[in-house]
DNA sequence: ATTTATTTTTAGATATGTCTAAATTTATTT
DNA sequence: AAATAAATTTAGACATATCTAAAAATAAAT
């Protein structure tokens, strides 16, 4: 059995493995989670201990098959509560995240598959993000952000890949929501902002936003 | 905000008291969570620092009122936890103790509030154990427990005041639930067992089961 | 009222997870 | 290729929570 701290860990690194970083570097972990370095470095040891990870000192980390099976299954349940809590508790999509980080480490097969089978075996959690299997693996869809999309298209916003409150109330606030149709004009060389119409109002989404936001890649 | 460890002391302190200890002892904590003397005592100072109870060295300890309002609330989310797993995920009412005890721990207010709405606002358990209020006060009811019942009258079990798994199934043998009628005869000096028939069928029952059964008292 | 037994506390260790500061390794410049 | 900068690890400290063994206080027995 794992501690809350090495499920953090391991959620940590197959998120930026997700991004794209293969071998995922220690100061970026300490980034995502708000730590130092040097915490990273003592966790890393003992996950490698414990057969978690794959781990060359100063080189980056990779999770191996059984941390991967750990993270995604904490991944899973984070998305499953995020979707009980809007679905069923009425919580709005931006006040759930703080409360799914605490409930992800509940330890009970049984109960995430009884809240699976309640929610009606959902697909997606409330910010459009696919949700893993009991299996452990995680569906494809033909989803592209924001940031990698071509130019002079159209599409439709299917979800998010962040999922702090902050962020999410600036998209309500930019009338940015889950099925909003976009146009996407061009992509300044600068700073990698998108320029885009929503509703016909022109707007220019800086690429930090971008890399967060989920298009249907038509 | 307070750790899990401390919450649990909280918890069985306050379990300690209503079972009718107004001092509770060092060794009846670490009976009744399963840990050394040591432990309790060490834990002890920690939460007379952050003032959460009266505590007297060898003495004894009682909860004062930040440290009843705290365990008072876990209780509650216990219980209304409980009665999610059972009435939502269809779990059996001998099945929800262990994950109930990690789920009292998370920590949000509106969380509670919300799963009390969606249940509806019960006030009783599925073991028939009263719900504690939002406002911390436990309602009064006029359940008496078997072991002190008086001799020559007829019950209903309400509920139970244990929630161990071994205790659940073992009452689900002897066919006991809530809602069955029982007529009690005598209470044995000896061993303060107690002559009881459920259904017509004559038993005895020991004391320290009777402890944890509560009927109506008329 | 002493002695004995029980209960409770303290002392000293251990494990987890975190930190700052210093040392080491790797990457980047010049 | 040597010097500088950046990233990473190690060393040493601290807080939490636990344990065993020993000491101290209280309760029970003679």
């Amino acid at each position: 059995m794992n501690t809350f701290a090495e499920e953090n860990y391991l959620k940590a690194i197959l998120s930026l493995s997700l991004q794209g970083e293969e071998l995922v570097s220690t100061n970026s972990i300490a980034a995502e989670m708000n730590t130092s370095a040097a915490s990273v470095s003592d966790m890393l040891k003992k996950l490698q201990e414990k057969k978690l990870i794959i781990y060359k000192k100063y080189k980056g980390v990779a999770l191996n098959k059984q941390g991967k099976s750990i993270a995604v299954n904490i991944l899973r349940k984070h998305r499953l509560w995020e979707t009980f809590l809007v679905k069923k508790l009425d919580f709005n999509w931006d006040e759930v995240h703080d409360v799914a980080e605490q409930l992800e480490h509940i330890k009970s097969e049984e109960l995430i598959d009884k809240l699976d089978s309640f929610l009606n075996y959902p697909k997606f959690d409330p910010h459009g993000e696919v949700i893993p299997t009991k299996e452990g693996t995680i569906p494809q869809t033909d989803r592209v952000l924001l940031s990698e999309i071509g130019e002079n298209t159209n599409g439709i916003v299917l979800g998010v890949t962040l999922d702090e409150t902050s962020f999410l109330q600036y998209l309500n606030k930019l009338e940015i929501e889950i099925g909003t149709e976009i146009q996407i004009f061009d992509r300044i060389d600068f700073d990698k902002s998108v320029n885009i119409s929503i509703k016909n109002k022109k707007q220019n989404i800086s690429n930090e936003l971008a890399k967060h936001l989920l298009i249907k890649n038509k």
